[in-house]
DNA sequence: TGATGTCTGATTGTCAGACAATCTGACATA
DNA sequence: TATGTCAGATTGTCTGACAATCAGACATCA
């Protein structure tokens, strides 16, 4: 937002970046990875000690970074009892996926409204998830399919233009790519996904957001019963 | 709901509950009062040792504490320089309202489906403040008010019936009691209010949604403003 | 004068070590 | 079978400490 207008504070160095990354958001984001990875099978206990000595860390640091993850819903917390990889049950996959239908229709429905900027992202998403599954058949990972399919739905609710629905998403997302990593180990179900989301940009296109929302419902359903026959297969 | 069926682990105490609470979590609800209280400033730096000094806790606890509520956006975070009293600027103020209309629509929306103890939620949520807007002239505290008119808007987020959702409105609601917090110390704006939110119960029972959603924006948006205003009035 | 280098005190980020409270599980006991 | 007891493990919390960073004052130099 016009900031190079100031002639006096005009930061000449406003592409410089340098990142600011503490210790324990770096010992996080880790976790988050092996959580996703499937590194870490759901319930496993993840010990203070045993950590802090794997990643040369001093224990509160652990205990700062597992706080953050808790609070993200990844990891849970029982009182004197340490924290664990949260498993996913049924009903806590069925809320994600209500709340998280309520997110993207909100992003839908503000299609004619919103900044062309964020119309592209979609697109842009689209085209980047379609690449992905186009490469399929061994090429591309499961995992970065998946991680462009959920850029594509968060696109969808980038829509509405609000920072925090965004957020808000985002950690909703990461519980289903938590349920996601302990149920795949190596299987793939994304190309029959790739048609249904070019439907939802074609549709967005053509301004009839009421209809995309109608097929935005029918995608999200056949989501949620995937993932939900998927977590009861093992069991 | 009907776990007093099983014969084998029924538990006769079901109705015992006992607060588990650690002595970080104390903390973190002690500034939380203080913050939606008023007692702190916007902008207060909060010192760890002094802080740790007051409470008579450990500097690790009051960290833990000030994670908390910096995740929850009541403090922000500088690097190395300390969490001070978030400021509202009116950007997040309207981002939040935004989110929270997204979230209550999605709760109207559902009504007709809604179980009914939801929607006698909704109704007891509206009695209780319409009680406490009463008595007002100097009875029902500004505190207790706002606090009801909130419970309110929950409640009506509520009928969507997902935790997730719940959760996320909670936490909206948070930044939006820290910005009242911050502007009142005395005002009162509330008995217009009251008005609006019967008519919108009204037309829930009607079943009219789509009439609903229009007067909840209408009502939000003024919401919006007014607490802008407010915002504005000391700088 | 204005820009740069340096010092000092304060505060955070991180560490190491410790202790009490609590949980788990096994064992002993009535 | 139910209860009491014990040892080990783990968490929750505390104490004390140190390096890195920051803000401000001051000195230095072109």
């Amino acid at each position: 937002m016009g900031r190079t207008m100031n002639a006096s504070p005009a930061d000449p160095f406003a592409s410089l970046h340098l990142e600011h990354s503490s210790t324990v958001d770096r010992v996080a984001e880790e976790l988050r990875r092996a959580i996703f990875e499937g590194e870490l099978e759901s319930g496993t206990p993840l010990r203070e000690v045993a950590l802090a000595g794997s990643l040369q860390v001093s224990r509160p640091t652990v205990r700062e970074a597992l706080g953050a993850l808790v609070a993200e819903g990844l990891l849970t917390r029982e009182p004197n009892r340490g924290v664990s990889v949260t498993t996913p049950d049924p009903e806590s996959i069925h809320d994600v996926c209500r709340a998280r239908f309520v997110l993207e229709i909100a992003g839908v429905r503000s299609w004619n409204d919103a900044p062309e900027p964020s119309r592209q992202a979609v697109r842009d998403a689209l085209a980047e998830f379609a690449a992905a599954a186009g490469t399929s058949g061994g090429g591309a990972s499961y995992q970065t399919l998946n991680e462009r399919h959920l850029a594509f739905h968060l696109s969808l609710v980038g829509l509405a233009g609000s920072p925090r629905l965004q957020a808000m998403a985002e950690t909703l997302y990461a519980e289903l790519r938590l349920a996601l990593a302990q149920v795949d180990r190596a299987r793939q179900n994304a190309p029959d996904q790739a048609g249904s989301h070019t439907l939802l940009v074609r549709l967005l296109e053509s301004g009839d957001v009421e209809a995309t929302v109608a097929e935005l419902e029918r995608h999200l359903a056949g989501a949620e019963v995937a993932i939900l026959e998927r977590l009861a297969l093992p069991g």
